[in-house]
DNA sequence: CGGAAACCCTAGGAATTCTCTCGGATTAAC
DNA sequence: GTTAATCCGAGAGAATTCCTAGGGTTTCCG
């Protein structure tokens, strides 16, 4: 019941290349890792799956960087936090299969399934828009709901 | 965005004792350890923490064993994961308070909050008398839906 | 062309956590 | 006092996580 460092990290780098990419689009790894103390190497690396998943894209060489693939109102935070994460279920069940012989299993089969969509479910009704304060033309309007704003004592 | 499998295993052995140890109301390690394939030595260690969480009450001594110490209808899932996994909180902000000068942490703040409550939300929704399919007096009525039966492929 | 600045790739290492084992201590029934 | 159970503390081995390091590749700019 935990989310590693990395998919934080991915979350930060994505949320600061929607805030202050906007203008150009593009920002460099080393400007996003002076900001926000990450160090550049290891941003490197958190990049990578989100490139790979489509989310990034890259311009090389020379005043380069990176550039949202889509724009911020279109990517959630569970695409980036699954990408992040690796595409590792959220739990296993010891095969899922096999083992359902016993009394006790498949009830918790339906839970656990059960506690994925739930996750899946607010992940992916945030979007990096919500997250990075950018005005965005209200199309759906449901936006930014699942942040709970007002609901509780953090605003 | 997992869990580990020592909450998979405190929640096979509170289902086990929810559901075998009904007539009597209390059932040994070891014969949870046989009928679920884990190790006894394992298991007394996954107990501990419900012990201390006041989830099991124990018998000692020879033909002891282990109670629920309150009703199924009464534990969650929640209560056990929670005990299981440590009281860390679900993720944490890089100190919470201190580094949220940065334009975009309070943001994440609110997101991560928010996570965690839709998580504690569903799995204190669903009780281990519902994993166990004890069959309660309905008093809430709201026991089950958690689970999503009939929505999924799984059943 | 050559340097500089960026992205890109692979390899690992220190630290932590997870999973599980071990040996025993304590308690209580018989 | 033997036996069967709960309890307790200390790890070992493996995996994972977090981060660093060193280079390779691409592109801009003079």
């Amino acid at each position: 019941m935990l989310i590693s460092s990395k998919g934080r990290y991915a979350l930060r780098l994505m949320i600061h290349i929607a805030a202050f990419g906007e203008s150009g689009g593009k920002i460099s790894l080393r400007e996003v890792a002076e900001r926000e103390s990450i160090s550049l190497k290891y941003l490197e690396q958190v990049v990578r799956p989100l490139m790979q998943e489509g989310l990034l894209r890259s311009v090389r060489g020379k005043g380069g960087g990176y550039v949202l693939a889509r724009p911020a109102s279109e990517i959630t935070a569970g695409d980036i936090l699954r990408a992040a994460e690796g595409q590792r279920p959220t739990v296993a069940c010891e095969g899922l299969e096999g083992s359902c012989g016993r009394v006790d299993l498949c009830s918790t089969v339906r839970f656990w399934t059960g506690l994925e969509r739930a996750i899946d479910s607010y992940v992916d009704g945030v979007t990096l828009a919500d997250l990075a304060h950018i005005p965005e033309i209200d199309l759906i309007g449901d936006g930014g709901e699942a942040l709970g704003e007002g609901k509780g004592p953090i605003g």
